[in-house]
RNA sequence: GCCGAAGUGGCGGAAUUGGCAGACGCGCACGACUCAAAAUCGUGUUCCUUCGGGAAUGAGGGUUCGAUUCCCUCCUUCGGCACCA
C-alpha cells in the first residue's frame, strides 16, 4: 500500500502527533471486533488462569480498581506472550449493602441502580484496555448466577455443613443486620462497612461449619502465597493445644463441668474455677445465700459490651457462687467464682484456675484472697517461690504427685514433657484427653437485608427446615418491596413471597426470609467465569479440568482472613461433595499495596483526596496511567498518589512516540561495529531484567529498565543508528516489552512499523545471551574498605588476572609504599579489596 | 502485651547470592530553542568540605577484607490479634 500524499501540511503534523484518546478507542474497538481477547480452551497450549478481585460495583472505578488490575492485566499479557493461553476474566460482585442503602435514601431499586452501575463500570474498565474477557463476565446479583449461590448452600446443607443455630451473634445497629465474626473490626469493634460500632443480639441464624475445616486450612502446602497472608489466617485460626479436663461437683446431684485448658500439668495448682456469667450451670451451683449477688453480676456483664469487658487492663472482678467442684486429682473442694474474664464464646466457658502459674488467675486470686499453691520450681532454685506475681517460665514439677520432679519448659503442647506425661495419665486415668481448641468460629451467613441471595430454606411447622426442591431454583427475589423505616428486611414484610408449601407435606409454609453474606456469591465467582451462561450447571467440567486452579490470583490483603478463608472452605468443602478436585482454588497469590491520596492519607470523598482515573484517562490517555501505576511505587506497598509523577510517565511514553515515528534516519555519519554491538548489548541486557522482573511481579523495575534503555537509544540514534538492524531489533524488542504495558501506543507503532497484527499475539523475545554479555568489566578496588581506584579488567579474566591488574593500579601501589598487602581479597567479576 | 511488615536524598523509589549506595522518575537549578511562555532538548542535583577529602541507608553495638543486605538491643510508623484459659 503506497502513501498518499498529505493533503494539507497540517494534517500530516496532526497525524504524527501522538493522540492517545483516538488511537486508544480505535484499538479498543479493533480488539472487540477480532475478539482478540477471548480465551477458549486450546490444549495444544499450557493454560494460564489470571485472576484479579472482582469488583463491587459502587457506580465509579476507583484509581484502586486501577491499581489492582492493570498489573495484573500486564502480567497476564506477558504470560500470554510467553505461550501460554490466558484466562482473565472480569465480574461484579453485585449484591451488597450499599445498593440497599441508596435504596432506602433515595427510593431507587437496588436492582436497578446496581445494573446501571455495572453498565457504566464495564465502559470505565473497557477505558482501560486490558484483555478482560467480556464473554465470560458474570455477575453475582444475576439470577443465572445467584440460581447456583443458593444450589451450593443445598449442598452444603445437604453435607452437613450448614446448620441453624441460637447463639449471641454480632450486630450492625446501622446496616440492620448480622455480621460475621471476620467482619466486625477493630478495638471498637465496629462494622467492617459502615464503621458503627456493633452489638450483640441473641439471634437464630444460618452458619457454615468452618471450624471443620480448622486444621486443614492451616496447612497452606503448596501454595504461593504472601508469608503475610498465611500469618495473617494462621492468627486468625489461632490453634491452642491442651486438654478438656472433667471436674466433679461437690453436690453428687450437679453434673460435671469440663474445662479447657493449654497446661493440663498444672492441675495440682487448680485451687478453684471460674465460669463465665453466661454458663448455663451457674444458676444450678449458686447457693440461696449467694444467689442475690450472683444475679446481679450477671445482669451487671450482661449490660457491658464485650469492648468494655475485654479490656487488658481493667480490673477482674466477680462473685462467689457457693458451689464447689472437686479437682479430680488432689481431691480438695475447690470453690467456683463467675467472673466475666472468662468467655462463654471460648472453650467451654469454664477454667479451673492456677494462680501461681497464670497471671489472670494470680490476679484474680489476689483480689479475693483464694489460695495460691505453686507446683513448678523455676530452674535452679531449690524451693518452691514465694511468688510476688504468677510463674511461667520453665522448671520442675512440684507438689504434683506422679508428675514430681518432672522437667518443665515453655512450650505448649505435647513437646513441652510435663505436658505430654499428664496428656498420657490423665487419659489413662479417664479424668480428660488431649484436646485442640480454636479461636475461629463457623460461618455466619444470614443477613437479615433484601439484596443478597435468598438463603433456599423452606420451615414448616411439622417437618422443620427444608431445601427449597432443587427444580425449583432460584429462588428469585420479588421485585415489588418497599423499605420501612423501622430498617427490617422488605423480605419479611412482603405480603406474599415468603408463603410457600413445605416440600415434604406439601402443606402451607414459610420462607427463610433472610439472604446470605455476599462473601458467599464471591467464593465461587473464579467458577462461574468458566461457564457463565451454563444452565445446566454451577460451572462446566470440560472447562473447569482445563482452566482450574487459579494460577495467579491478585487483589488486596484487607481479604486475609474473609474472603481468602472463605473460598479456600468452600474449595475444600465442594471438593468433599465431590464438585471440584484440588486441594486448594489459588495455586499463587499476590497482593498489591494501597493508592493514598496526595495528603498520604487514605482516599476518601470526606477527605476531598480522591483521585479520578476517567480525567486522567482524559488528560493522558490510558497507556500513561497504566504506565504510572506500575512505575510509581513498589505493588505490594503502594504510595501515595503525586499528580506531578504521572508527567513523568507521559513523558516516558512521548519520548517513545516521536523516537519511534521518527522515520529521518540519521544517516550522516556511519556507526562503528562497536556501538552496534554496545546497543545490542543494552538490548539483550535490558530484556533479562525485564523478563526476570514479570515473573517476580516487580513492576516498576520493569518500567526503569525500559527508560534506561531508551535514553540510550536516544544515544545511539545520535551516533547513527537508526538506519541499522541493530536498532530494527532494538525497536522490536522494545515494543514488545512495553506492549503488556501501554497495549495502545505499542499496537499502533507497531502497525505503523508494517508488522503483521497484533503485536499482543507476538511471541515474547528469547534473550541473545551472548549479545547480553560483557566484554570488559569495570571492577572497584577497595583499600582497607574503601573504593579508592576501578580497574578494567576483560570479563573473562580469572582471578590472578583482576589481582595483578588491581596490584598494578597506581593509586593502590601509592597507598601500599613499597610494602606488601596484608591480604587481597578477589570478589571475581565484582570486588577487589586491598588490606593493608 | 503478642504476631507481622516497613524505616535509604526535598519526594516516589533502586541496589540478583554480603561486593561501586542513591538506578529510574518527580521536583529544583542552569543552559539551548522562543519576542516571550509552554512544550521539547541538554547539563547538574545526598550532605559537609579548608577541594586533600570526610560523613551517610531510623539509633546503638556485633560478625566480616567488605553490611541497606546477616546477628543482638532499642526507637518510630503501619497492619493484625488481644483477659483465648
Amino acid at each position: 500500500m503506497g502513501e498518499a500524499p498529505p493533503a494539507n501540511p497540517a494534517a500530516a503534523k496532526a497525524d504524527k502527533a501522538y493522540n492517545p484518546q483516538a488511537l486508544e478507542k480505535k484499538w479498543q474497538a479493533k480488539w472487540e471486533a477480532d475478539k482478540l481477547y477471548r480465551s477458549v480452551i486450546d490444549n495444544s497450549k499450557p493454560k494460564h488462569y489470571a485472576l484479579t478481585m472482582l469488583p463491587y460495583p459502587s457506580g465509579d472505578l476507583h484509581i484502586g480498581h486501577w491499581y489492582a488490575m492493570t498489573p495484573s492485566d500486564a502480567r497476564a499479557r506477558y504470560m500470554r506472550m510467553k505461550g501460554y493461553n490466558v484466562l482473565f476474566p472480569m465480574g461484579f460482585d453485585a449484591f451488597g449493602l450499599p445498593a440497599e442503602n441508596a435504596a432506602i435514601r433515595d427510593g431507587i431499586h437496588p436492582m436497578k441502580r446496581t445494573f446501571q452501575n455495572i453498565e457504566r463500570m464495564r465502559g470505565q474498565l473497557k477505558s482501560m484496555g486490558a484483555m478482560f474477557d467480556w464473554e465470560r463476565e458474570a455477575v453475582s446479583a444475576d439470577p443465572t448466577y445467584y440460581k447456583w449461590t443458593e444450589w451450593f448452600f443445598i449442598q452444603l446443607y445437604k453435607k452437613g455443613l450448614a446448620y441453624r443455630k441460637r447463639s449471641p451473634v454480632d450486630w450492625c445497629p446501622r446496616c440492620n443486620t448480622t455480621l460475621a465474626r471476620e467482619q466486625v473490626w477493630g478495638d471498637d469493634r465496629h462494622c467492617e462497612r459502615c464503621g458503627t460500632p456493633v452489638i450483640k443480639k441473641d439471634l437464630e441464624q444460618w452458619f457454615f461449619k468452618t471450624t471443620q475445616y480448622a486444621d486443614e486450612l492451616l496447612n497452606f502446602e503448596g501454595l504461593d502465597w504472601p508469608q503475610t497472608v498465611k500469618t495473617l489466617q494462621t492468627n486468625w485460626i489461632d490453634r491452642s493445644e491442651g486438654a478438656e479436663v472433667q471436674f466433679r461437683m461437690a453436690s453428687a446431684q450437679a453434673p460435671t463441668v469440663t474445662v479447657f485448658t493449654t497446661r493440663p500439668d498444672t492441675l495440682w495448682g487448680a485451687t478453684f474455677m471460674v465460669f463465665s456469667p453466661e454458663h448455663p450451670l451457674v444458676s444450678e451451683i449458686t447457693t440461696p445465700e449467694n444467689k442475690a449477688a450472683v444475679e446481679e453480676y450477671k445482669a451487671q456483664a450482661a449490660r457491658q459490651s464485650d469492648i468494655q469487658r475485654g479490656a487488658v487492663d481493667k480490673e477482674k472482678t466477680g462473685v462467689f457462687t457457693g458451689g464447689y467442684a472437686i479437682n479430680p486429682v488432689t481431691q480438695k473442694q475447690i470453690p467456683i467464682w463467675i467472673a466475666d474474664y472468662v468467655l462463654m464464646s471460648y472453650g467451654t466457658g469454664a477454667i479451673m484456675a492456677v494462680p501461681a502459674h497464670d497471671e489472670r488467675d494470680f490476679a484474680f486470686a489476689k483480689k479475693y484472697d483464694l489460695p495460691i499453691v505453686p507446683v513448678i520450681q523455676p530452674e535452679g532454685s531449690s524451693e518452691a517461690p514465694v511468688l510476688e506475681s504468677a510463674y511461667v517460665g520453665a522448671g520442675v514439677m512440684i507438689n504434683s504427685g506422679i508428675l514430681d520432679g518432672t522437667p518443665v519448659n515453655v512450650e505448649k503442647g505435647r513437646k513441652n514433657p510435663s505436658i505430654a506425661k499428664t496428656l498420657d495419665w490423665l487419659q489413662a486415668q479417664g479424668l480428660g484427653k488431649e484436646s485442640v481448641n480454636y479461636r475461629y468460629r463457623d460461618w455466619l451467613i444470614s443477613r437479615q437485608r433484601y439484596w443478597g441471595a435468598p438463603i433456599p430454606m423452606i420451615h414448616c411447622e411439622t417437618h422443620g427446615w427444608n431445601p427449597v426442591p432443587e427444580d425449583q431454583l432460584p429462588v428469585l427475589l420479588p421485585e415489588d418491596v418497599e423499605w420501612k423505616p423501622t430498617g427490617e428486611s422488605p423480605l419479611k414484610l412482603h405480603p406474599t413471597w415468603k408463603h410457600t408449601t413445605c416440600p415434604v407435606c406439601g402443606g402451607a409454609a414459610i420462607r427463610e426470609t433472610d439472604t446470605m453474606d455476599t462473601f458467599m456469591c464471591s467464593s465461587w465467582y473464579h467458577l462461574r467465569y468458566l461457564s457463565p451462561q451454563d444452565d445446566a450447571a454451577p460451572f462446566d467440567e470440560a472447562e473447569y479440568n482445563y482452566w482450574m486452579p487459579v494460577d495467579t490470583y491478585t487483589g488486596g490483603i484487607e481479604h486475609a482472613t474473609m474472603h481468602l478463608l472463605y473460598t479456600r472452605f468452600f474449595h475444600k468443602a465442594l471438593r468433599d461433595i465431590g464438585l471440584v478436585e484440588g486441594n486448594e482454588p489459588m495455586t499463587q497469590l499476590r497482593n498489591q499495596g494501597m493508592v493514598l491520596g496526595e495528603d498520604n492519607e487514605k482516599m476518601s470523598k470526606s477527605r476531598g483526596n480522591v483521585v479520578a482515573p476517567d480525567a486522567l484517562v482524559n488528560r493522558y490517555g490510558a497507556d500513561t496511567v497504566r504506565a504510572y501505576l506500575m512505575f510509581f511505587a513498589r505493588w505490594e506497598m503502594g504510595a501515595p498518589w503525586d499528580s506531578q509523577g504521572i508527567e513523568g510517565s507521559a513523558r516516558w511514553v512521548r519520548r517513545v512516540w516521536t523516537l519511534f515515528t521518527d522515520r529521518q534516519a540519521n544517516t550522516r555519519m556511519e556507526a562503528s561495529a562497536e556501538e552496534k554491538r554496545e546497543l545490542r548489548r543494552k538490548v539483550h541486557q535490558t530484556l533479562k531484567r525485564v523478563t526476570h522482573d514479570f515473573e517476580s511481579f516487580e513492576f516498576n523495575t520493569i518500567i526503569s529498565s525500559l527508560m534506561e534503555l531508551l535514553n540510550e537509544m536516544h544515544r545511539a540514534r545520535e551516533a547513527g543508528l537508526t538506519g541499522s538492524a541493530e536498532w530494527a531489533e532494538a525497536v522490536e524488542i522494545y515494543l514488545k516489552m512495553m506492549a503488556p504495558i501501554a497495549p495502545h501506543v505499542t499496537e499502533e507503532l507497531w502497525s505503523q512499523l508494517g508488522k503483521p497484527y497484533s503485536i499482543h499475539q507476538q511471541a515474547w523475545p528469547q534473550v541473545d545471551e551472548a549479545a547480553a554479555k560483557d566484554d570488559t568489566l569495570e571492577i572497584p578496588v577497595q583499600i582497607n574498605g574503601k573504593v579508592r581506584d576501578r580497574i578494567r579488567v576483560p570479563a573473562e579474566a580469572g582471578e590472578e588476572q583482576i589481582r595483578a591488574a588491581a596490584l598494578a593500579s597506581e593509586i593502590v601501589q601509592k597507598y601500599l609504599e613499597g610494602k606488601e598487602p596484608r591480604k587481597v581479597i578477589v570478589a571475581k567479576g565484582k570486588m577487589v579489596s586491598v588490606v593493608l
